[in-house]
DNA sequence: AGATAACTGCGTACATCGTACGCTGTAGTG
DNA sequence: CACTACAGCGTACGATGTACGCAGTTATCT
């Protein structure tokens, strides 16, 4: 785990890398090999023995060891001793590391549902969207603690993407606005995740209390007299109620929701495609 | 780096630690000790010889570090060498380096702007809050590579929450409410951010080329039939622009103040102090 | 003043990881 | 049958977080 903390001084970009025979387009701007991996764009080599593993092998392994053990504890050792192969194996089907939880991740979302906007509107699509992509996460805890390195190349990332904007295709909003809105809630929707994958048995991901102590521990820590608001919320019980995390998604993605209808709005009556242009 | 990505068999919580001599109200849920820190709330034994360091100096030296090479880069050996001291007197300051990480970040977010529900509306208060939220992340980004680990419970922290509820006080919102609007816009400011950081000078936090070439890789990748809704997207240019990344904060900050609005329009006209109950 | 206790600085040691390198054996190709 | 490209993987290395315990220091107690 280095790359994926690394700051400003990290530029191990390149390196043509070892195994690129794609049947892709030409282009000045290269795929990152892994979602040529991803997107099954790797011819397998005519020569040689044939490969004893398989990356799907490698990747569902690794879900494997991730949805029991953590993600934390999945060492390519650990994946290596889980698919009975030594260590070094695992080089072969990998460049690193970072790769396998690209791919595991991108696998972990698995296929957005079918979005048909002639029988759906914008607002049932998106939400089931939302939904969906939280069901996601809540199938596979770890995929929250992958941090986010690149944008989503990956097949079902990006098929989820396309259906969010299918949802929305029967909407006035620019493509851009379209996309915009599809950041913004996938955004919430991961971190509303995170939080509740936290506050799950009361155990953040440091393993200390989380939530019905929030109020308390804040109360401790507060000089009473500055902090007004913050009393008049703790002593409103708003921090203390155990079920709030599910009211939360709900609460975040109506107000977004609310604000997209606004936009939507602005666009005045008739709705019906029209793209470009900035808002009204 | 393990409890920061640790999944669910991690129960390393308690161990009394060492020096813990608080002068803390008594209660059942114990303080975290890295909070009594922050708080400023560990008496200094009395016999002993006097610490060569102080906790301050490590935060500062640990964020200065941070800011030029990177949270990835930052060890303890790294610390250590950069205060003149041997790497293990460090952990006479702090118990492990996720408390230090933990100090790190609270004292990034600075304080809070102050923010006077007479003068300003509540949307101009929340904005001012969320820009200069952005603003502290704009300053520390690699702050944004911490993974939040617990509730927010450091000084500078709680205290923009304060902020963040007073600038809602003159609003019919019920105190669930307005925890609630907060949480969803500091989720978002820091999901923007992070993009923005990422962005910022074509280098993800792998190192890889991100933002005007993003479409242009979407493209190489799609088969063309399917995804119709993207390939709209991408030739309608949205995923060109450069520039684009300062209109997303903006974008998505307006359709969330717009569902707040929208909720705050649902307890009617009159407006003030109301709190309690759902809404209508 | 001397003894004692509590504490600080920190050297050493260890366990864990990611992964570069290079050797050995294998399967198609010429 | 030789050759070549590739698969499996043992070994080794450099980082890293941190447990442990020793030696020196200082305030308090006798």
């Amino acid at each position: 785990m280095a790359a994926r903390m690394d700051g400003p001084g990290s530029a191990d970009a390149s390196s043509p890398a070892s195994g690129e025979t794609p049947a892709e387009p030409r282009s000045s701007t290269r795929l990152p090999p892994v979602i040529s991996l991803a997107w099954g764009l790797q011819r397998r080599p005519a020569r040689g023995p044939r490969p004893g593993l398989t990356l799907d092998r490698l990747v569902a392994a690794g879900i494997e060891v991730a949805s029991t053990e953590g993600v934390g504890s999945l060492s390519m050792g650990r994946l290596a001793k889980q698919l009975g192969v030594g260590t070094m194996s695992l080089y072969r089907y990998v460049s690193a590391k970072d790769d396998l939880l690209t791919l595991m991740v991108d696998n972990a979302l698995g296929r957005p549902p079918a979005i048909d906007p002639a029988t759906q509107d914008w607002r049932e699509g998106l939400t089931l969207w939302a939904e969906g992509v939280r069901a996601a996460y809540r199938r596979h805890p770890w995929a929250l603690r992958v941090p986010i390195t690149a944008p989503p190349l990956g097949p079902n990332n990006v098929a989820w993407l396309e259906a969010a904007l299918q949802a929305q295709a029967n909407t006035p909003l620019s493509e851009q606005e379209k996309l915009s809105s599809t950041l913004l809630i996938s955004g919430f929707v991961r971190n509303e995740s995170t939080l509740t994958a936290d506050f799950a048995r009361g155990a953040g991901a440091g393993g200390e209390q989380v939530m019905p102590k929030y109020g308390e521990l804040l109360a401790m820590v507060l000089p009473e007299d500055r902090f007004p608001a913050l009393h008049r919320a703790i002593h409103s019980g708003a921090l203390s109620d155990e079920d709030d995390i599910d009211h939360e998604f709900d609460f975040g993605l109506q107000r977004i929701l609310d604000g997209v209808a606004a936009l939507i709005e602005q666009y005045g009556p008739g709705g019906g495609q029209s793209g470009r242009g900035a808002a009204p």
